[in-house]
DNA sequence: ATTTGACCCTGACGCCGCGTCAGGCTCCAC
DNA sequence: GTGGAGCCTGACGCGGCGTCAGGGTCAAAT
């Protein structure tokens, strides 16, 4: 018939396990006041009445709303205050923080495409903003070779940012620097000179607007480039044996900077 | 053409209105090793470098993605780790808060409802429920004079989290009290009898499933019932005469607790 | 009466990402 | 050399407990 302790009240364990929580919780919960045991025994043990256990079940429920400790405080001990005001707050913040993590999911998700496809255009945008000679296979195709390199990583931070309007841009002035590599091959501009290597450099530049571009990384590209078939077609489309010129002022461009382009390495 | 300090570095103060952070938080990316300034001047001065700023740019990214500082530092140390995964791990977390906050949102709204309608059942189903005698404009009616107390605050609490099933039971714990009550009246049961004292702790029991009713609140209960021709009408529409003897074995049953029923007071 | 073992006490650090002092040093311009 | 802006380190605070550490209490079993 239930013993004289639990007449007179219940210790912390009972009155936790009574509630479900932690008997730490209610030492906290003790701490800054919330609830309070209303007696002790001779020893100092705390003695939960069932009044206070179910102060403990109130403060539960509202705890459940994500309301915080103080403010649960105040409504239990407020005689007769409108609880629908500080509901209406914690409503509202919670809906805000539910948009702001929703946001979160949509920029994560943002990075996993660019990560994935390794631009985040569609087909048709990228023939839209790279002209007709840009095939999309080779977004898949450089994601294939690179997608797991840190360069690929990084590229891919900057990719999630980027909007088609960024991309216009950055097509844009890649346009202008190869036509304006087709026009210095054209009029003879031999590798190693001052302004060779100013284009390679705006080359090397241009590169960085996707990864920090290292002249080693440089020299690696610009045979990797001119190894690949499909490069060779792209480039020599706008000037014949331009991929080849282009290698030679880049070996040319790290040489004079003091990198032996024969030795270059990727990382 | 830009000072010498920019050319080996920026300070903190520089860094930090460089990238739109506090200068607090470079410091405690210095102190956690996240982004450690690769130069210090001779009196101590951090000095980021154009890396060092890029650093700090490719941390902001992933911290606004939400992820933890610790795991934005393996991302940017690791040399080539699919970065997809830890991405897809945050989306699951963050997935899982939002749900949870939902949930929140969802309890606090039902919460609000309790609070403003009294009940959270519709009419029809409250008549479903309570039986054709039941006005469901009488919850509306206990909320304007009731709203304000701490009672409600407590009613509101515990209809928040009932679903229709709980108020089935409750209503027929209810309608079993009150044929029990009328077959008392009518065996002759005097008021401060022990069957009638058992009855009026039954009611008051019945009443707790509502708040944590007292002796005294339950003859206030008692007296403004007898008071109410609504009231009257649906007890008596049980029993004839059922409310005055309702009010009177609850009088005496606190009295017999040692309560005085005529200087009860509601608080 | 004592021992055991389960339970209780207080106090303090840790977590996460900084904000916000406090007390003192450095830098650059005048 | 001097003033003021900017920098340094160190420490506490927030929110809600989890998790030891070191020691006392309680009730049952011996």
């Amino acid at each position: 018939m239930g013993d004289a302790a639990e007449s007179d009240g219940l210790t912390v364990g009972a009155a936790a396990s009574h509630a479900g929580v932690t008997v730490r919780t209610l030492h906290h919960w003790d701490a800054i006041g919330l609830v309070r045991p209303s007696g002790r025994t001779a020893g100092g043990y705390r003695l939960y009445s069932a009044a206070d256990v179910a102060r403990v079940h109130r403060v539960l429920i509202y705890r459940e709303l994500g309301l915080p400790l103080d403010d649960i405080g105040e409504l239990l001990d407020a005689p007769a205050v409108d609880m629908t005001v500080p509901l209406r707050q914690q409503r509202a913040q919670l809906l805000d923080r539910i948009s702001r993590l929703q946001s979160m999911v949509d920029a994560v998700d943002r990075m996993i495409e660019a990560a994935n496809a390794g631009i985040l255009l569609s087909a048709e945008e990228q023939v839209a903003i790279f002209g007709q000679r840009w095939d999309p296979a080779w977004a898949e195709g450089a994601r294939d070779r690179w997608g797991e390199t840190p360069q690929w990583a990084q590229y891919a931070e900057r990719a999630a940012g980027m909007t088609p309007e960024d991309w216009r841009r950055i097509a844009d002035s890649v346009a202008t620097l190869e036509n304006d590599l087709a026009a210095a091959k054209r009029a003879g501009v031999r590798p190693g000179s001052a302004e060779a290597n100013a284009l390679a450099e705006r080359h090397r530049a241009s590169i960085g607007a996707y990864f920090d571009c290292t002249l080693p990384m440089h020299v690696c590209l610009g045979r990797s480039h001119a190894a690949d078939p499909g490069f060779r077609a792209y480039y020599d489309a706008i000037e014949p044996g331009l991929t080849f010129w282009l290698r030679d002022i880049i070996d040319a461009n790290a040489r004079d900077r003091g990198i032996d382009p024969d030795s270059a390495t990727w990382t």
